[in-house]
DNA sequence: CTTCCAAATTAGGTATACCTAACTATAGGA
DNA sequence: TCCTATAGTTAGGTATACCTAATTTGGAAG
């Protein structure tokens, strides 16, 4: 005990952001792409589970401030400005250092590895991020296979998903995978995924499956073969391989 | 990234309770004491920086709830219910595991324990709480030397403070002690206080010093000797040995 | 080039958790 | 006993971040 937190009134976070303009900041991020194009209020308003009048509001008061954290235009979407996606990529940048860290010193399970960093990532202080991102050696790639943030705030070469990435679903024919990476959205989807061994930078051998509409695949050198379902397949990244 | 947050509203915290939920509870526990007595409006108004009258809303409110927290009385202050002690207590758990886990494992500087940790104790799952609880080795005592409560939300046995623990000072005369535990209010303070060797557990003989209002004291079998100030000298509380 | 519809915006409202200012109650001293 | 000072309470207001309902807008389809 012995606390008295002089804290204050204003339910501000570490940087200054509420946890809410995290949320909006990361959720353009994400939406905008890598070509960071304009995002819709009504995408956001999806992503976030919020009426896209609510969505408006807050853009226009991120937009008003002095130093403003999204450039918006009425009816003409939004997007990032460079302070904002600094701070969006710092978010992202806690979110995945404190996924590794769960999973690689708190031996979390990886389907609850998101659902934790998200409530999480918004309360860290510099020092934490800094003192988990050391004990980890300065990860570059999360549990998911992930790209981490830089601490100047940039996506670091070589960025995961890559680019040339595609989802395991939209393959067509059978042939020989590196397993880039894996969504994290849907624990019970993570659960059938790590079961069939998929783990970012493995093999995987994929053949259409015969049955049904999902796919048949095998992971590295195991002979083993699992059934995936065109639904999971949905959260799997995959580069091909050069036969 | 890949969020989606659907966990929607409501500002709710792991256990249901907000921040500040929270806080009230664990400063009507604090300032209750052992003996569970009445705490007034004012002295929690205090312990919180708050106005008089949002402590007396904050009660009014948790007091009208179904299953109240707190038994209030108008004119008369207010007390934790059962439930609301287990919750205190177990909010005062999450805060001391997570000091003792920044201390231990991440390596924190003592002064900066407690500000982290009363920003994250809100936003731990249990999963949290018992894995890093397990990776301690389910400790029972804090780096301040406080107790830890159980995961049944009780004080254990030989709790710390020890009731029979005083402040340094206190301490009239000269005389040998055991430094039962340290305060984590003032991180200046902490400083000098890690600085003379002062650790809960620790030996400590104290001689009224000379000049000035503090005391001259020497930790272990050290024979070095530090000069503490009296204002210092309320964060360290001890029990006298028996000559 | 008009029309219409989906998307966006505005208007007005809710709950939380604060605040200040004004009023009231209680308890201790004269 | 009474009476005032202090503690506590009520009333009314702020900011955040949501909501629904009503209105506006702009671009694609006829």
């Amino acid at each position: 005990m012995e606390t008295g937190d002089p804290n204050m009134a204003a339910r501000r976070r570490t940087n200054g952001n509420t946890e809410s303009v995290d949320n909006y900041l990361k959720a353009i991020l994400y939406l905008g792409g890598a070509e960071e194009s304009r995002v819709t209020i009504k995408a956001l308003a999806g992503r976030l589970s919020v009426a896209p009048a609510s969505v408006t509001n807050m853009l226009q008061k991120l937009a008003g401030s002095p130093a403003p954290l999204v450039e918006y235009e009425r009816h003409r979407g939004v997007r990032l400005s460079s302070a904002g996606k600094r701070r969006a990529l710092e978010v992202v940048r806690h979110h995945r250092l404190i996924e590794t860290f769960l999973y690689q010193v708190l031996d979390y399970p990886i389907e609850e590895l998101h659902e934790e960093a998200e409530r999480l990532e918004h309360f860290i202080s510099e020092r934490f991020e800094q003192r988990i991102a050391a004990k980890l050696g300065n990860p570059r790639i999360d549990p998911h296979g992930h790209s981490i943030p830089t601490m100047e705030g940039e996506m670091p070469e070589g960025e995961r998903p890559a680019r040339e990435s595609i989802l395991l679903a939209d393959v067509v024919g059978d042939g020989t995978f590196v397993i880039d990476s894996i969504s994290d959205r849907d624990a019970h989807s993570l659960r059938s995924i790590e079961a069939c061994g998929i783990t970012p930078g493995a093999r995987l051998r994929v053949r259409k499956s015969a049955s049904s509409e999902g796919y048949s695949v095998r992971t590295g050198r195991s002979s083993k073969v699992f059934d995936l379902s065109r639904e999971v397949a949905r959260d799997v990244r995959v580069v091909r391989l050069p036969k």
